[in-house]
DNA sequence: GTGAAAGCGCTAACAG
DNA sequence: CTGTTAGCGCTTTCAC
């Protein structure tokens, strides 16, 4: 049955023809079910597809079409939960409306991101989705701007479609749900992976919510080799420090929950309570967040509808349905209010303002 | 400098030919790096690519050499964080050997399964990474024996090469520490979502330790609509009743981490107290089991290695390095205990044997 | 309704 | 060292 070789040549639509006993486009017009082939043609081609196990070559259908069936999605980080999630759901809608996918993890840009686009449009996908992206890169941003349907998901660029959560309004609520609490010195801890947008917005809700209320911005928080960690007058300052002394710190706002989450396990590990000494929120709402050991409060991003709507932008564009000035959507967020954020206790235990 | 039009026509290897004042195949000896071009000659091509923004297009080569440097990587389930960090492990090393990579996330079989793969012969991969696989469908298989290299990758099939971990060796591992921390009562919790080889493998290791052991095997938990749950004498018993009585459950290793994560959330929410109720292993070893709060001992697997190994041997059978009859390679594991488990409490208290 | 023929953009001999 | 040429497998007019 099988021939010794390791993987036989395809057959092709000559072949098919061969054996069908017709012409090379009859085949063709049977696979691409075009209008106005006899049932007994159609037929004989079938068997012949069925006997010789083809299959049509998507590089020859794509070269002669000079288009493919190919998105690009561009993710910043498939160890981060959230990123895993949204990457599952663009794989799921690409499929859905007959597309392949090419992933490319960034890690949050650099030559990874450079490279990993620069195979898309080699292979010359229909369009790219971008759960992430470093602007870093000027070049980058040029090579793709003009030359291919593009959306961003969950982050944005003013020169193309996006479809994003409302990242400041979230981050307003989740500050203000501290605020709420009693917090006066809230911390904003930052992570790399967020990209530009995305982070400056919920840095400026964070913002607006402690303006609003009359607070000055808590330290800014990074992630460094021994946890989180801000700077002070030029020094270095972690932490556990920052929970200490007059002005100490009692929560800390996270711009996405793999951040978060990362912050819950330091201050376990730090003997730091959680939500006792410091509230922690998160930004994302990934599906960790709502393990009951977890129990991160968080200000959940619409997933499905995120992708679902990006998805149909791209597609929009691709088939030219949608043309001219970019569009951008924005999707409502909700605070999910779960355990890691409480009243602060310590000094002042229970005095209001 | 642009026009208007929203997507413009890629330069060819022709256009460049012409601003560069050379003939196609010129301009392809170059981009192929191809030796025996003049420094004068290459670098005129060179200002011209650049000039107009050229970029080889992959589909045209593809099709030209009957080749791609394109994976294909199937994926059980990317909302499974062993699952994705293995998705990404698989990119990152794709992307090391020049390799894009398409992705289908095939929730454990079924439809998405057989067009996904469909899709990735369609598209000529070089190569197919199987994270995950269900054998279920029998002409799956057989279009895929000898269509094209596949390698499994913590999984197998005794048709294909695999790097697997050392699955019934390391469930027998779990096993006895729950044996040893004195369990007489061990339940088995299998998730759909690993493919049978692994769970069958995984189950032996179980038996093994228990036969070792002289006790019998538990019951076999699965998920249901309102968590784990076991037929006994063709009637559902559910986890919380196995709990009880003489002969009651007191541990449950589960065949991989993502159930032992929602074991750990059910328990915790049905008022199951964990390790002092119910003690719980999992395997895989996948990141969010480290987090302090969750602190699950399981069975890790090397994921690195199973991924380098993995794309090293689809590369070799791919290139022909490799030929004949399919190569397993095993891999070891290690135990890595954390709080989920511990000695079992209740009437027999501190009693040995 | 079916077949012949001209590409799609590139590679890979093979002449010059 | 460079140019000419014949494909790769399929789509897509355009005659028959």
């Amino acid at each position: 049955m099988s021939s010794g070789s390791r993987t036989a040549r395809h057959p092709t639509i000559l072949d098919v023809a061969r054996v069908a006993g017709v012409s090379k486009s009859t085949v063709s017009n049977v696979i691409r079910s075009f209008e106005g082939v006899t049932d007994e043609t159609r037929q004989a081609v079938d068997r012949a597809i069925e006997q010789l196990g083809y299959r049509p070559n998507a590089i020859a259908r794509d070269l002669a079409q000079q288009r493919t069936q190919l998105f690009g999605t561009v993710i910043g980080d498939l160890n981060n939960p959230f990123h895993a999630e949204m990457a599952k759901l663009v794989e799921r809608e690409s499929a859905a409306r007959g597309y392949a996918t090419m992933f490319s993890n960034t890690l949050g840009g650099g030559a990874a991101e450079a490279t990993g686009i620069e195979m898309m449009l080699e292979h010359r996908v229909a369009g790219i989705v971008f759960l992430a992206f470093s602007a870093r890169d000027r070049p980058l941003r040029s090579s793709l701007k003009g030359r291919v349907p593009v959306v961003f998901v969950g982050c944005s660029e003013p020169w193309a479609d996006s479809v994003v959560a409302a990242d400041r309004r979230g981050a307003r609520l989740a500050t203000e749900h501290l605020i709420a609490l009693g917090h006066r010195q809230i911390a904003f801890l930052a992570n790399a992976l967020v990209e530009e947008h995305g982070h400056r917005s919920r840095l400026a809700g964070y913002r607006d919510a402690l303006d609003r209320a009359g607070l000055r911005p808590g330290p800014s928080l990074t992630w460094g080799e021994e946890g989180p960690i801000t700077t002070v007058g030029g020094k270095p300052v972690r932490l556990p420090e920052l929970l200490r002394g007059h002005s100490r710190v009692t929560a800390v706002f996270s711009s996405n929950d793999f951040g978060a989450v990362e912050l819950l396990d330091f201050a376990d590990r730090s003997g730091i309570g959680v939500p006792d000494e410091l509230s922690v929120v998160g930004f994302d709402g990934a599906a960790v967040t709502g393990l009951s050991r977890i129990a991160i409060t968080t200000v959940a991003q619409p997933k499905e509808q995120l992708v679902r709507l990006g998805t149909e932008a791209l597609v929009a564009r691709i088939e030219g349905r949608s043309t001219g000035r970019p569009r951008r959507r924005v999707i409502d967020v909700e605070l999910v209010v779960r355990r890691s954020a409480a009243a602060p206790a310590g000094p002042q235990r229970q005095r209001r303002r």
